[in-house]
DNA sequence: CGGGAAGCACTGGCATACAAGTATGCTAGC
DNA sequence: GCTAGCATACTTGTATGCCAGTGCTTCCCG
């Protein structure tokens, strides 16, 4: 019985797109599980609105294919797809490579600067193992990295696609040896960045982004229950 | 004073994205002009609906920025921002180029023929100069394009993308010589992927989609209130 | 006659009420 | 004991009512 926050009143944010973030971070951290049921009184009422809101955040989560929602029947956290994975990791190489390139030629000493602080800041979570904290650190990273594209849209759009590998990438950090090999990964990023070789920047992330896939078959074995069972025609 | 479809009560859509439909196309038309103020009680009545599924219209179209909308004061069509086209060009390029080497590689003769018949469509519309049914046909077009990838999700995230880009490729159809180098610039891109030559069919594709952008100063001296005026800080 | 302030009509945000449909469990009949 | 059918308690979809805030208009006073 997972608990979501209660939204609090004087957020800057309008009430929809909290319940959105709360409810997106719960189903990508799987605390709410794939394939369980939602119901738009219960997480209204656990957030402290009314559905209005909650609506409108499972209209987006729906748009994003993270929930399945049967009218007259009731809203599912959907169960990852392979085939959206593969999809989802095709458009966030194409997009995070075309930026990557782009940041390579433009970034300066004060971006280099701003990517070895986010690595450094990675490199102290290496060892106190804050699975959370490091999911941030890396989105943050990644976004810095789009960001410096001067194609701030980039990163919006990456982020809609990506929802369902999103729960990969969580789930794949539960992997102990990953976690490093990763910091080394974002490394070998910025320094081709820093170094302002586009060519050498789009390989190590089109290899680091690949890496993610790793763990896909055998966290499949191990939950088969979070997977759709087989593609239905 | 447009006016909007009434939503048949029959539509196998829900009334929601018939709403987001309607209002996008017009959009896009420039049937609503951009700067224009839109009232959800207006849209609910001209369409036969409450104001509900069109809220939830409204919110995509918001996500997508087609529309601002300004809490107790209104919602307005959102004028063209350059530098929002540029990067709806920069991510439809990305996705579309990654999209179509995996075509050329992957399509076979059946392929082949559709996208023969796409291209025997848009000969025929050359002469009459029908430009929203061309508008229709260069959709399909690309979307056939991605869909060859094996990656339907592509497209739809490049949708959702390209909004801001779509009411320039909309406007740049009334330039005469525009419509049949489109067609040319099709063809060759056919060419590259029925001769399974990925690098070639790359490079067509980029070519043609940035001469989309080859109107665009004309268009904003021409319609300068089209456009957003300065890019705020 | 001019200027300022108060009222008004309208906006979207949110909560709530009603409608339509599904699954489930209980009951009655065989 | 088992099965068929109905009542009920859910679900989401839609409509409506209320609220806080904005811009404009109009009226009153100097």
């Amino acid at each position: 019985m997972p608990v979501l926050p209660v939204l609090p009143r004087d957020g800057k944010e309008p009430a929809p797109v909290q319940a959105y973030q709360a409810i997106r971070d719960a189903i990508v951290r799987v605390e709410l599980e794939p394939g369980q049921r939602l119901s738009e009184n219960d997480l209204a009422s656990q957030m402290g609105v009314s559905r209005t809101p909650v609506r409108e955040a499972l209209a987006r989560l729906r748009d994003e294919q993270l929930v399945r929602v049967v009218p007259q029947l009731g809203t599912f956290v959907s169960r990852i797809s392979v085939a959206a994975v593969g999809d989802a990791q095709f458009i966030r190489e194409a997009l995070e490579c075309a930026a990557v390139r782009l940041s390579a030629e433009r970034a300066g000493p004060s971006d280099h600067e701003l990517l070895e602080e986010l690595m450094v800041a990675q490199e102290r979570t290496r060892a106190d193992g804050d699975l959370d904290a490091f999911y941030h650190l890396d989105d943050s990273f990644h976004h810095a990295l789009c960001d410096l594209s001067r194609h701030p849209t980039v990163w919006t759009i990456s982020q809609r696609a990506k929802s369902h590998l999103n729960r990969i990438r969580r789930l794949s950090l539960e992997v102990p040896t990953y976690l490093p090999e990763m910091v080394d990964e974002h490394r070998r990023v910025v320094d081709a960045v820093v170094a302002q070789d586009p060519d050498a920047a789009e390989l190590a992330l089109r290899y680091h982004l690949r890496q993610v896939l790793r763990e896909l078959p055998h966290l499949r074995e191990q939950r088969p229950d979070y997977f759709e069972q087989a593609e239905l025609v």
